[in-house]
DNA sequence: CTATACGCTACACTATCTGTAGCACGGCGC
DNA sequence: GCGCCGTGCTACAGATAGTGTAGCGTATAG
């Protein structure tokens, strides 16, 4: 499952308009748990399994790769799973989210 | 479809940390897009489905429920839907995409 | 009474996700 | 060597969510 993903287009990505590829990839879903869960230190993709709530190893290793084609991901080489300094600076504009969150269901 | 959708738990609130419940909210199909799309004025529903490439009424339909149960969108009296204040403020944190976006894929 | 547009729904089909199991590879103790 | 874990990753059946087309009920015109 889960082929086409980021090399040239991604689904919603029709227009050309790079802002739609990127609402639609992290659309998709765990694309955005996984990057609020590696905010942190990197993750072995079971650590990352548990954190976010033993979610499917299918859908996850999909995500991973995907996030990984697109460049926000990369995987260490003594295992384990990080952002890249584009996945960081993604993962900033998320950040707000969470206090956000807060106030949103206090 | 779409049933159990914003009132008390939204999937992947499980451990009950309202950021999970925003990301999962946010992780759904059109749900950013929807956000995306409305950032200006408000849209009819059928606007809204031509902007959003002609995705199905089904869904979007079934997103705007659940933004608008949670408080995001709402319906305006004389028809079209548009973002509420916390909505607006949570549409703020997703424009930075854009410019990101463009870097990433230019 | 048409004609149009609104928000919204039905329904069959397809794509995607879930959950459980298990693979190949690599270290580590024995 | 041997098992024993822990990696990253995959298979596959069953469940869920999304797609695309059609159409409903209401309202506002002409």
């Amino acid at each position: 499952m889960a082929k086409q993903a980021a090399s040239g287009s991604v689904r919603g990505s029709r227009t050309g308009r790079p802002i739609m590829a990127l609402l639609d990839l992290l659309g998709r879903r765990w694309s955005l748990r996984i990057l609020w869960e590696l905010r942190g230190e990197p993750l072995t993709s079971r650590a990352l399994r548990t954190a976010c709530d033993e979610a499917s190893p299918t859908v996850l290793q999909a995500r991973l790769t995907e996030l990984r084609e697109a460049g926000f991901v990369e995987l260490g080489e003594g295992g384990g799973y990080g952002l890249t300094p584009l996945g960081r600076e993604l993962c900033e504009m998320v950040m707000p989210l969470h206090r956000f969150a807060e106030r949103w269901k206090g």
